[in-house]
DNA sequence: CCCTATCGGATTGTTGGACAACCCTCCAAT
DNA sequence: ATTGGAGGGTTGTCCAACAATCCGATAGGG
């Protein structure tokens, strides 16, 4: 056997599964902000155990879709703005990294760039928003993956589900988005000015959108009242 | 009653409690790496059912101090090379932005780095190591919290948890360690750099400081051939 | 009328036991 | 030398029960 050959199966406990099930719940905001989420009620639901569901819930805690009380069970969480603006100021603190990193990083990393950016461009081509919004966080992931720290990539990949989580929040009923041809440019602009060693302005651009984005996600809260809970 | 009165209940589940209490014997290296746990084991061991200690185990999974493989359990964790240059590499960088985000953090955060600084230097002065090295993350942690986000300090804590767990493998019967004051001394040079609004030096002191640290470690890491597991 | 105390419902936290699924090692057979 | 069980050990999951805790409502005392 080459010692090349690596082949990943696709083990996941029933616990995963039922995370995995209610994070897409989540997401899709079949369950607003707010709603609770009891041991029985999700273990008769996914048809497990209330230990396994308990499982479940634990690791949507650790992932920050859910919040936990102790002795009063999980909820969904209610984005205050100040979760909000953490989540984007930490974004801005890992992806100014990973610009300033760019010069020193290797040719893998690079390559890993632009092919995130390639496959934003694709996903702009057609009208998929789901995807476009994978493939946008997709980008931004492989600039913090210009640090070559599997730890930060971890961090941001739980980053992302909760950006994701917002950004789903935000356009339910809402169908007016941005234009995905325009999120491909910005993107595309970001990579190619670090690509011709423009460093400052990779990281002035990438600030400004997420400056931009941040400020159509409070306006949106604000007005629906999400403030606290 | 006032509003600003607020009470903090130390309210700790079993499994957490089962939790510290392993990772205490792991920081004492009285559990040494690679020491399968099994879940029985601890259960027993802590007078618990299976299914708290196996709570507790996951715990220390995320923390980062055990790995889990399915179906195989969990042990303490062998740090690598890799995972330690990683520990470091990720510090440097969430270390650097804090110092760079001095001048524009709150009178608040300043304050905390003063009051570190402080607690530091009083540990110095007497001979307790284990108060000294929590006094001298703390500092960091200080620093990191100038970025005023409960996410990266958040992240931070578990990398302080990992940084003492190495530093307590280096020092194992190895009884000769750093001068204290000397590690007073570095910090606090630190400090005094970023309240003259010398951040460049901070950042070099900070950054040299970090990397005499991880190369004390890498060397005595790789003396014990503890490189792969 | 307001404050306090107590009670009951609901949910989680923890327990103990049981069984299936799975992985590893060892050994035999091809 | 590779393949294919057999066996032992550990985890993954389930179940049923009880204790601990929290919430809200309700009743009693100032």
């Amino acid at each position: 056997m080459p010692a090349t050959l690596k082949i990943e199966v696709a083990r996941s406990s029933a616990a995963e599964q039922v995370a995995a099930a209610l994070r897409q719940s989540i997401m899709l905001a079949e369950l607003q902000p707010g709603t609770p989420l009891t041991e029985t009620a999700v273990a008769t639901a996914a048809e497990v155990a209330r230990s396994t569901a308990r499982q479940a819930l634990q690791l949507l805690v650790n992932q920050g879709l859910l919040v936990h009380q102790r002795n009063r069970g999980a909820r969904v969480v209610t984005p205050s703005e100040r979760d909000v603006r953490d989540v984007y100021r930490t974004r801005e603190i890992l992806e100014t990294a990973g610009i300033l990193a760019w010069p020193q990083a290797p040719l893998e990393a690079h390559q890993s760039v632009a092919l995130a950016t390639e496959r934003l461009q694709d996903a702009a081509a057609e009208q998929d928003w789901e995807t476009l919004s994978d493939r946008d966080m997709g980008f931004h992931a492989s600039i913090v993956g210009l640090l070559a720290s599997p730890r930060l990539d971890g961090l941001f990949a739980n980053l992302s589900t909760e950006v994701q989580f917002y950004a789903a929040l935000l356009y339910v009923g809402n169908r007016e988005r941005e234009d995905p041809l325009a999120v491909s440019a910005d993107h595309t602009a970001i990579y190619e000015a670090m690509r011709e060693g423009e460093i400052n302005q990779a990281l002035q651009l990438t600030r400004s959108l997420l400056r931009t984005n941040l400020d159509l996600l409070t306006a949106i809260l604000r007005r629906r009242g999400w403030n606290e809970c």
